[in-house]
DNA sequence: CGGAAATGTTGCGTCGGTGCACATATTAGC
DNA sequence: GCTAATATGTGCACCGACGCAACATTTCCG
């Protein structure tokens, strides 16, 4: 049983960890913000930031110039000098980003790819960008981790890559194999999971203890999910995969695929074809869609979309009972297209004391989404028990 | 922020919750038992245990007699004399229990209507039994409140029920309805959701954190989630409602309701009609399913239904990656009528890393299921804080 | 310019868990 | 049967974390 707290060097790395994260939420934070958030008293509040200073974790700053009485309170900063590497394979390219506590992305590397990358390709380019790297932004940097963002079915616990269709991975132990490449605690996890994560973090998402995220992209629609304010993983850490799900088609002229599944009846692939667009990003099909939305094929094939992700957006709203739904990529199109359309249909087939207190909005973070979310799993354990810190090579 | 354990009074509390929790989830654990599990010095649970005994939540016993060295260490058991009434109302009846610490339900009371019972009714109804009961089942007991399984939609927070059409409710406050009358803390929640957590702590469930029960009753179908070891409740506490949701149905010629909900595709009322019953119990419905499972329309009403159903838990399973669903009611006759056939159509639909660690079993704790879920709820704040056992009436 | 308000700083008190030393109860081996 | 080994209960001294009171510092306000 990992009875947190239960002794009293438990008792202090909980209080060091409710700290840290406070600080790292934030950005920054006065200590007098900190007393009033944890209940902690202010001399405890002072050891447990003096220590977290001396594990390099925070720096005190200058307090902020507040208008109100009283002595001004120092503000605490994540410490600038703890990074994470964050890496997301992808078809078209490898991005490879340095991200300090606080969610704060330093440095992006594109290395675009011209077909799909193999783990052996990834590692290796993660290597070389991050070689590259230790003479600048990673200068005098202590690194806490490497955290892959991957679009697949990653296994919770070793990081191992179970299946991504999309880049043709089959049980590829990503996480070791970048582990042992930098040296440096690895570890992976779905994209979509960690996209959620971030927006719930960092995004639109800040102030939700209970979301849905769903993002369509080329190759289908991925999801995660916070609950509680905690990430649902399920057992395997396969939970949030809302593109394999069938939604139920009343139409059934308006089926158009073999399986019924979401991500082949409502794909971005069909929303190029009727944009007469061969390939395009995000915000190009969007702004086509959004000219020629009054064209009858264009019109009805984003009401046909609507219709089906409206079902599946409605059987994740009765079963999860979220006050919001974060759409990204294309699904983010389809709920700019026609925003009331989308949230009528939603509601139409959602339980009405659920549908009241659910909204519908488009992601915020946009190109630092994932890089953010697997900072975050790196940097997971460490805002779990700050002392680790100790264990960093500086 | 309430972080939990930020101080030593609420260290101390936490231990005394989490030995508190370990013997109402065992009902009998041994001190050398709850020393290995809390990773506590002998010493600490030694004086838990007795803090626990001065609270009157437990009471210490012989030893098992185990054959093995050593001094044999004293049973820790939950104390007989804290107990939480129970309330199910139901179409055909209002079910009241007496369920003391450890889930052990001591008392069952059915009353028996002959139409649908208002809020005001079943209060009177519960007021009347808990009367007589004080004589026997309740005399000298510590009642710690009340909590009511209600079939409908339950606001978290303060017990509303939103919407509960099988009884005819809207918005009725039957949580201070009960909680006025009888002088107790009163609490209440979806039914499944209850049924959830009770197979989770105390049934099928019992060693798995990633679940999903359904239930299939007369009136419909109800759901609840378990996820890491916690209930999933959702920002109202609607989370849940599976048989709300429209799963894909391919073949159209199988679809036979308007909607296409779960709970209109695959219902008890067809699967009455198909086996010639006006009405029927669960075992009277299933042993004639079963004895007539191989004459056609009851095999192929049978088939669909599975089908249905069956897109229904992988879209669940994809979500959610459980390693378990649990199946309560007329589901599990579905399942009993061909489990090989239904495991068979979930794993079809559902991804391959998240079908090999699932599950499908049928529901275990029969009658008692929704009582022991709704004394959970009574129990649940003093199984985080056993200090509350203090104000306790005597 | 002085008082009020808010917060940092310091030292001490309280209290919870640990661990040692010893007592006790059971099994295993001869 | 007796003794050794083992596991656990018991009592007490120790350590360490947080709370608190008193004092110091900084700002705002009239």
């Amino acid at each position: 049983m990992s009875n947190s707290g239960s002794n009293l060097d438990r008792l202090r790395r909980n209080n060091l960890a409710t700290v840290l994260r406070i600080v790292h939420r934030s950005r920054a934070a006065s200590r007098a913000q900190i007393t009033a958030a944890t209940g902690l008293y202010r001399s405890t509040v002072a050891a447990l930031v003096a220590e977290l200073a001396a594990l390099g974790l925070v720096v005190e700053g200058e307090p902020e110039a507040t208008n109100r009485v009283g002595r001004p309170s120092p503000r605490v900063h994540p410490h600038p000098g703890v990074v994470a590497l964050a890496v997301n394979p992808e078809l078209d390219a490898v991005t490879i980003g340095v991200v300090g506590l606080g969610a704060l992305v330093e440095h992006r590397v594109r290395h675009p790819v011209s077909s799909a990358v193999t783990p052996e390709d990834t590692v290796e380019i993660v290597r070389d960008v991050v070689q590259d790297l230790r003479g600048g932004p990673l200068a005098d940097r202590r690194i806490a981790g490497i955290g892959a963002a991957v679009p697949g079915l990653v296994r919770a616990g070793d990081g191992l890559v179970r299946l991504a269709p999309h880049l043709g991975w089959t049980d590829a132990p990503i996480a070791q194999m970048l582990g042992d490449a930098l040296g440096v605690p690895a570890m992976a996890e779905n994209d979509a999971s960690l996209g959620a994560l971030a927006e719930h973090l960092f995004g639109v998402g800040r102030d939700v203890d209970d979301l849905v995220y769903l993002n369509g992209g080329a190759s289908g629609i991925g999801g995660g999910v916070i609950a509680g304010g905690r990430p649902l993983r399920g057992v395997g850490g396969y939970a949030g995969e809302f593109g394999h799900n069938r939604p139920g088609v009343p139409d059934s002229a308006h089926r158009v695929s073999l399986t019924g599944s979401l991500e082949d009846e409502v794909s971005r692939a069909r929303l190029l074809a009727v944009a007469g667009l061969e390939a395009a990003d995000e915000p190009t099909l969007e702004r086509a869609l959004l000219e020629s939305r009054d064209e009858s094929v264009v019109a009805e094939e984003l009401d046909r979309q609507r219709r089906i992700l409206s079902t599946a957006l409605s059987n994740a709203a009765n079963v999860l009972n979220p006050s919001l739904i974060v759409l990204g990529g294309f699904l983010a199109t389809l709920l700019a297209s026609d925003p009331e359309k989308l949230a009528e249909l939603v509601a139409e087939q959602t339980l009405p004391p659920t549908a009241e207190q659910l909204q519908l909005r488009a992601a915020e973070l946009a190109e630092d989404r994932l890089l953010i979310g697997a900072a975050e799993l790196v940097f997971a354990p460490l805002l779990g028990d700050p002392v680790l810190a100790s264990r960093l090579a500086p």
